[in-house]
RNA sequence: GGGCAGUUAGCUCAGCUGGAAGAGCAUUUCCCUUACAAGGAAGAGGUCGCGGGUUCAAAUCCUGCACUGCCCACCA
């Protein structure tokens, strides 16, 4: 087998991604002699294209399925895509600006139409773009937020809310974007500061020459004035409650009112109350019976005001109200005012509250139960901390408007019984699959459906269920069977939006959460901590980086950053740190598999023979339990520095390297001996890897057992402890040695190629026979020729020192040996050992520890304190042996 | 206003059930030692944001404070 000496990521990749998908390795068939574990993907936009963001949450998904698989679960992980409401439309509705039309030219059926082709183009790009990144999921089971199945879905979620009566028509007070040109429900509203002024208006009494001065952000809304509100304990304002006052610019009696919400501290301590276009006003005016009077309409235009200011655009409006004030000498002074003011999330239009007929839905028991379902840890968060803010914001949830005026979406299904000519009549109104045949009230057949559609959060929120066919069949097998999903994994901006409402429908619909885990990932941002984005132009495509370094590359770079809950910085460097383990990898088993030419086939028994064989079980096992830990906390940021820790430093730096003398020898029954090994820590390797980087791994794995099941179906075998843990300790000795011996070399600047011999005066007679044992490896890796071991040896004035744990070690330097040098050398390690010697006998020196530190504590400080010691001793006699 | 997270080597970050400070990148020296120069060996570089406290012992626990970031809030 050819191997190239670089890894070549572009072939096997390709190979690798198709073989999954023909080989349906990732579809998930029913088992009921298997434990399910289950993702659904958070179904990105239709619209949209493969973005960092996605990358890391498609990996770490990805990761965790694997990982499940190899453990011999029966993994499901769903793909699947949104339709994406507003978003979507906002993208079709530009298209058409170019081509200088607006929907309303094409009418709505017309304009879906033409929405529907466009995602016929455009739609997979995405679901491809998983493929490419290696993502195990189950391609038949693709699914689409606005499918049929996922249409019944909706509307059986809407039928079934408003038949309980949770779903209600009404008209409120809601966030407007009149860009959009609909109701947005309150957390698709964005909120950033802005740069105003507070107008400080005076309100004249009736009948009096006394007034109250307000102080406002919106003096244009002064027109839809109902009341001005003080706090109940404000002793400035007490004998005013009640009061007339006359609304300045309209002369329009308005009360003053007393409600607890005013804070006497702020402003003028008096608050103009506009009820239709401000919800803390809003709920003054209900607390206090306060009429509403709308004065923007949804489109932003002025009505109900006088003349002059009818049909005014809110900021025109405001410079004239503003003008008429001052000349009217109502306008006390302007100042300087920071204030956040709501934008549209799809399109950062300031959104206008205003008063509309809107659906909504009551969900205070679902958030209850929602609630409950946290508390019970039946739902649980990864990083913990998620919990809080989550379960606060259930519990301060108000209803949801779950209507919007746009085209793209779910269509309420509500049906109106209407006359012959098209008139609404008194009838209730109808929630149905179907339109209704008959009215139940007065047997009217013609009905007309409601205009509005659907939050696209609604149908998301059924996600879970509706991707199981819960539209179709609400006792599905594959409900009963993989429902409750395992975890879900997402970015912690979506929490509130999806999370939350998942687990609101999961509980109402099926009485489950929809996940046991949650896992919340971070933010990818780039080198200089922003998020990436187009508009800011600092986004990184991750094809980009496929390109340029290959997919497992980017993978293993996503997965180190992925620390729970954290956002990260990734850039360049990231990536290419990750393509050189990539080589890293590909090239130790490139050394295997060369040296596997002409071997006969190896047993599946490992027979570990010497040291290093029984060091590295023990470490396998060791990394392994360790992976396994934190793969099961969703830590894919350990898992992947510990196996990037075992598999380059002990495994190549160490394992291979001294397998190499086994490698070189005569004897080919002591290179299969080592091979074998070599090629079990390799398999076990892969395998714990194959979840982070499955393109290499599957290939190297296919190459090194050409006839068995591939990577992703093999089953992680079980490991039981070697019990070679003391193998660890010794090979730690020999570790010692052989890095004690380099550092000598090289400072004393002797080739690392030159051969030469060693004295080892032994002061442990333990480790002498380790070492003696092991000489072999301490030649092979300190580049020895001969290990002389005696006790009391003389150095000589050409040698030079180290003092390794159980030995001091004479390097005999003939005509290499700068004196002076040596001796300042030294001089450095003794003054390095000196220290040593205060730290610790300042320690037991100190009564409470001695008397209250744990007697191993104890003891190690102790050894540590006789090594030091040791070492000064000896290079001492060094030093006054070389004067 | 409330909540959460962060502050450790030049940079990006681990370590935080308390017992001698770690990795990658960058950097210095040596080495093209046939798996890998996308590599190997060795080194330099840190009073772990600041102040208190608990403890024999604190990067790690508690408590203030500062700064940074994010989220929530009826900031007129």
């Amino acid at each position: 087998m050819d191997m190239e000496k670089v890894y070549n990521s572009k072939e096997v990749e390709k190979k690798w991604s198709e073989y999954w998908i023909e080989n349906k390795t990732f579809s998930a068939k029913i088992d009921k002699n298997k434990k399910p574990f289950t993702i659904v993907i958070p179904p990105a936009n239709v619209t949209g294209s493969l973005h960092m963001g996605h990358a890391l949450n498609a990996t770490l998904q990805d990761i965790v399925i694997r990982f499940k698989k190899l453990q011999g679960y029966n993994t499901l992980w769903v793909p699947g895509t949104d339709h994406g409401g507003i978003a979507t439309q906002n993208v079709v509705e530009k298209l058409l600006k170019k081509e200088g039309i607006t929907k309303y030219d094409l009418g709505r059926d017309k304009f879906l139409e033409r929405m529907r082709q466009w995602i016929n183009e455009a739609g997979d790009a995405i679901l491809e773009q998983l493929k490419m990144i290696g993502c195990g999921l189950d391609w038949d089971r693709v699914a689409f937020t606005m499918d049929e199945s996922r249409s019944k879905a909706v509307k059986k979620a809407f039928i079934d809310l408003f038949d309980k009566g949770l779903i209600y028509k009404g008209k409120r007070l809601v966030n407007w974007c009149s860009r959009c040109g609909t109701a947005l429900s309150d957390i698709e509203v964005e909120y950033d500061d802005e740069k105003s002024n507070l107008w400080h208006i005076k309100y004249p009494l009736k009948d009096s020459d006394e007034y109250i001065i307000v102080a406002t952000t919106r003096p244009e809304t002064l027109l839809g004035d109902t009341a001005v509100a003080v706090s109940p304990d404000d002793d400035r304002y007490a004998n005013l409650v009640g009061k007339t006052l006359k609304l300045p610019l309209s002369g329009r009696e308005i009360k003053v009112a007393s409600d607890y919400i005013v804070d006497k501290s702020f402003g003028t301590g008096a608050v103009k109350v506009t009820p239709a276009h401000d919800a803390a006003d809003n709920e003054i005016a209900k607390r206090n019976n306060l009429e509403t009077i709308e004065v923007v309409d949804i489109n932003g235009k002025m009505i109900n005001v006088p003349e002059k200011y009818l049909g005014l655009s809110v900021e025109d409006a405001r410079k004239e109200v503003v003008k008429d004030l001052e000349e009217a000498e109502f306008l006390i002074k302007v100042e300087d005012y920071n204030h956040s003011v709501g934008r549209c999330y799809r399109c950062s239009t300031k959104i206008e509250p205003l008063m509309s007929e809107q659906w909504f839905l009551n969900v205070g028991e679902m958030s209850k139960k929602a609630v409950d379902a946290a508390n019970e840890a039946k739902t649980v968060f990864h990083p913990h901390s998620w919990k809080k803010p989550y379960v606060l914001w259930l519990e301060n949830l108000r209803d949801w408007c779950i209507s919007r005026q746009i085209w793209w979406g779910h269509r309420i299904p509500v049906y109106y019984c209407v006359s012959e000519k098209g008139k609404r009549k008194d009838c209730k109104p109808i929630a149905s699959f179907e339109r209704p045949k008959e009215c139940p009230c007065c047997k009217g057949d013609k009905f007309v459906q409601d205009e509005d559609v659907l939050d696209t959060w609604f149908s998301s929120a059924l996600w879970p269920i509706s991707v199981f066919g819960w539209g179709e069949n609400e006792n599905s097998e594959d409900l009963k069977y993989f429902y409750p999903t395992s975890v879900l994994a997402t970015g912690h901006e979506i929490i509130y939006l999806w999370v939350a409402r998942m687990a609101q429908f999961g509980l109402e619909f099926m009485k489950d959460a929809p996940y046991k885990d949650i896992f919340i990932h971070g933010i990818v941002r780039d080198k200089r901590g922003k998020k990436m984005s187009k508009s800011l132009g600092n986004a990184v495509d991750p094809r980009d980086i496929i390109e340029k370094y290959g997919t497992d590359s980017l993978r293993f770079a996503l997965a180190q950053a992925a620390v729970p809950g954290r956002d990260m910085q990734i850039s360049d460097e990231s990536f290419l740190s990750a393509r050189n383990f990539a080589n890293k990898i590909w090239n130790a088993a490139r050394f295997i598999l060369m040296n596997l030419e002409g071997i006969d086939k190896l047993d599946e028994e490992i027979k570990p023979c010497e040291l290093a064989d029984e060091w590295i079980i023990a470490e396998v096992e060791n990394t392994f339990a360790k992976a396994q830990a934190a793969y099961d906390t969703y830590n894919i940021d350990a898992v992947s520095r510990e196996l990037y820790d075992f598999f380059w430093t002990k495994y190549c730096d160490w394992y291979i390297e001294l397998s190499k003398i086994r490698m070189t020898s005569p004897d080919v029954s002591l290179k299969r001996q080592a091979l074998s090994i070599l090629v079990y820590i390799l398999k076990r390797a892969l395998q714990l890897l194959s979840p982070v980087m499955p393109f290499i791994t599957s290939e190297i794995w296919q190459i090194l057992n050409k006839d068995e099941k591939i990577i992703a179906e093999s089953v992680f075998p079980k490991i039981k402890t070697s019990g070679f843990a003391e193998s660890l300790e010794k090979m730690r000795t020999v570790q010692d040695i052989i890095i004690k011996i380099r550092t000598l070399r090289s400072e004393m600047n002797i080739s690392p190629v030159v051969q030469i011999e060693a004295l080892f005066n032994v002061l442990d007679d333990n480790k002498e026979k380790t070492a003696k044992e092991n000489e072999g490896y301490i030649k092979q890796l300190a580049k020895i020729s001969s290990i002389q071991f005696g006790k009391n040896i003389e150095r000589s004035k050409n040698s030079a020192l180290a003092v390794a744990s159980g030995f001091e070690i004479f390097l005999p330097l003939e005509g290499l040996i700068d004196i002076e040098k040596e001796k300042a050398r030294l001089a450095k390690e003794i003054a390095l050992a000196k220290r040593e010697v205060e730290r610790t006998t300042a320690k037991l020196s100190n009564e409470s520890f001695m008397k209250r530190a744990p007697k191993a504590e104890v003891e190690k400080i102790q050894a540590r304190l006789n090594d030091a010691a040791l070492k000064i001793e000896k290079i001492d006699e060094s030093l006054k042996f070389l004067g």
